[in-house]
DNA sequence: TATGAATGAGAATTCATTCAT
DNA sequence: AATGAATGAATTCTCATTCAT
């Protein structure tokens, strides 16, 4: 039945088995970084041939990048989906601090992958046309939230929304990020669900501590 | 005396040896991480045999660790010569971030060896009884810092100086970590010394802000 | 029928390549032992390259236990060649004697093999269900013919069948596994082909000498 | 006291470290044999600096073929000690087996070593004229008791007493050195106290089965 | 007599990648 | 679209041995 309505299932296989690899690969790069990433691993983890791999993705730095940019994509696809321009500016100021919070919590490869690409100097990530495309929204909103709390007369004047959404990024990436040197040397578990709630109530407070006059 | 002053020129210097591993060491780690890092490399670059690496350091995880001690020796050292008890809370705080951010702008290598480390979970660095040992005292420095400008009348009451030093790690390191990519994500170049001093700016604001009534 | 017989001179044999690495590994652990054998030297032996030899084997040690497989195999599907059962008595002692003394002697490999083997404690050979469930007939067999010659009133009562069969073993073994510290030690060539008939004929001596009443 | 007596202590100390050299030597190679002994074990075991090994030694062929030499003058000088002659035939034969297995069985380092030097075969002894000239006493001495068991019509005629020393030798030896192997086919542990009593009890009937006519 | 420092040659093993079908 | 076979170039680590004192 399949089979009559349309020459698709060959072609279905095909992308099935690139979703799998591709998933595999965010997987290894992930947990071992670029250059402790092994084809062998991801091939074995896809379930697919290992010459498969070469086959649709080339060489490992093009999978690296292939993978960085379905990070990018979905990242940026979350990021749609927050509306600030709906809220009063102090709760999108919230809402903003808590998507980064949350997505970074929930998706540590994002993570891992960035820091791997930072280390190699955003090599790949300079070859890549379609990630420079796609640019994040939150800027710009956090710039129109920041300018309507201003003239609200709530926010304080000046604020560089570029500054303030990567110290946002900062103050929630670094702490996930460095979890287990951190964890160490402050002697206990930075990663209990109480010691991130804490956090959480913190980066709010502060950011909003900042902007608020 | 004599004795003391004679051997100068000499190869035959287990210390000198063992620096220059370690010196090397540090830049292929910090450039490569741990495993982007090459043996070869680094013995060629301290002009030494390699096998006098596995001599003097056994293999190539125990250098790592070898150079994460020292790393954090070296921070732990720049640390103590910050005195925020001898000034006003206000400069202190300005100090501390200012130190903070000079330090990993100075010290590239510290942001990719703890990066590095914690893609591994800090596995090296939890067997080091060494580091854990070595603890910074800005923490309780800023404790102090924060309870006198609560005591004047400045500063905000409840702040918690773990969650606060933590902030300024983040906003100063993940500037410098990510700025690869942050550079070509903004399409400007991030590490131009006008964007530095903006950066420092922000940050002092940002942290100011925060903790001031 | 035209398939089985055109792809002759493949090289992409598998079987074919696995075959010659099991000799040529064979032939060099028999040579060296296990600690003195090359991996190198295998690869050349066999004509294929040294990774292929990881492929299939794993590491070394597992390419030593896949030799010692194949060695114990063989001499097992040797010994399923004696027919004990079909001679009388005393002509199957000697022909045990016989088949032990030559087999021994054809199979140089099979005594360095399980000298290396013994020097490591049979390590590899523990792992082994495969070679733990090859049984010997021979002990069965033996222990048929001591009953048969004790039923007819040719041989002694009570002999164990197993410290016999080990016992052959020993006064066959031992001659040429010891035999270049024994020729300098009496000063003599103990494999020139007369010592070699001597040797037999002495043991086939020893051997029915004890077991006729 | 025992420095004024003679100009010694320095020689003492030499001679100290020569023999915790030979002696650790002894158990390195007889433990992993000539390609798998290590220099640096040998060393640290012995309490002494690797380079002293090659002060005194030349290098680790040199230093094996000393170990042999020593291993080989301790079993010519236990073998002193065996007056066969004091004892009527039957005796002597007992107590030659009963000799020969103790040996076997209490130095497994003199199997290990002939095991590791007869795979090489014999390179080292053959350049020892040490060794060549330590001739064993005993074949003589079981030709004298073959002898005399002939005369006093006990034992059989023609009996060759190399060839009986090499089979009395053969059938302590091979069940020591074979023993883990042997221990892993047949199942059980040839090396349990009971086991090596049968063991004894049936190499000595065995032989006397074989001489007495 | 003794030793810590140093090394060249080699050892097992790994890895991304290509071959042949 | 897919795969098992095969490989060259590393890569970490080892080892007997020598250097310099």
């Amino acid at each position: 039945m399949a089979a009559s309505t349309a020459p698709l299932p060959r072609t279905r296989d095909a992308d099935k088995s690139q979703q799998a690899i591709l998933q595999a690969a965010m997987e290894e790069f992930a947990q071992h970084g670029h250059a402790g990433a092994r084809i062998d691993r991801i091939a074995e983890q896809a379930g697919v041939n290992k010459r498969l791999i070469y086959y649709y993705f080339g060489n490992k730095d093009d999978l690296f990048l292939a993978v960085l940019e379905r990070t990018y994509a979905d990242i940026r696809a979350a990021e749609q989906a927050l509306h600030l321009d709906a809220m009063d500016p102090v709760e999108a100021v919230r809402q903003l601090v808590s998507f980064t919070w949350h997505y970074y919590l929930d998706h540590p490869e994002f993570i891992t992958l960035l820091n791997s690409e930072n280390l190699h100097q955003a090599v790949h990530l300079k070859q890549s046309a379609r990630i420079q495309e796609m640019n994040s929204p939150l800027v710009q909103l956090l710039a129109d939230v920041l300018e309507r709390g201003r003239r609200e007369g709530l926010f304080r004047d000046g604020i560089d929304p570029i500054q303030l959404y990567i110290s946002i990024a900062s103050i929630c990436y670094f702490y996930l990020s460095n979890n287990p040197t951190l964890s160490v040397i402050f002697g206990r578990d930075l990663r209990a669900p109480k010691a991130l709630a804490q956090r959480l109530s913190h980066i709010t407070e502060l950011v909003l501590g900042y902007v608020l006059r």
